[in-house]
DNA sequence: TGAGCATATAACTAGATAGTTATATTGTCA
DNA sequence: TGACAATATAACTATCTAGTTATATGCTCA
């Protein structure tokens, strides 16, 4: 009768998993997670990279550790973090091939 | 040096990337989207399946069909959605089996 | 100890949005 | 045509959050 492949999910299940896209929901942490790609690096530099201030990129920063995509490692005064999930990177590769697809779809209209 | 894997993305490519990021982040869309994963169906099924209002759920499903996720088709009076991008799903998976490892990483801690 | 650096936190503001209620639009059918 | 049904839209409110500014915390080193 039907083709659905899974059971569905409990509600508090699916409020997990909009609560994980609500935090890949900003460009700014996915810039974060963009330059923690490279490897660890400090707030500092972290800051640098992403172009914000340092007590917004901190925030974030907790934001991403709360939610287990980030670890933190305290070395001295500085500290370093690092991805700590890396299921983040497909996520954006899976979008990243569907946004392609439609802008190719929309580009085809045009030829 | 380097061992990252792919070129990093640009400023809009980051936005739009958040922006579809930010189209699932609320347990409301992803549970219209559940539903559509059975097969298409009319607003006021959805409305009922999902436990909510007729305009509120008119809303979401043009928030989802300007995303490119769902599409409509109007038969007489009633206008029927379906899914219009598999990738959701793909996207869902990846995020489940994120959040299971680390909820089995937790309960571990106990045992 | 005290100065200075790196990071975190607190308080605030402005903008975005989910949900509600009311109404408009569009189609069907008697 | 007129009543009714299905969907969409508008206006409003309450809540949430990104960013800013100011300050606190904690470490290092002279």
């Amino acid at each position: 009768m039907s083709n659905k492949k899974h059971k569905d999910m409990s509600p508090e299940a699916i409020g997990l998993v909009a609560a994980r896209f609500k935090i890949l929901a900003e460009p700014l942490r996915l810039l974060i997670l963009q330059t923690l790609e490279e490897g660890e690096a400090s707030v500092t530099n972290i800051t640098l990279s992403v172009g914000s201030t340092q007590p917004n990129v901190s925030k974030h920063l907790k934001m991403l550790q709360d939610a287990g995509l980030v670890s933190k490692r305290q070395e001295g005064n500085t500290v370093y973090y690092k991805i700590a999930d890396e299921s983040v990177f497909e996520l954006c590769e899976v979008v990243c091939g569907s946004l392609k697809e439609k802008f190719s779809e929309r580009s085809a209209m045009f030829s």
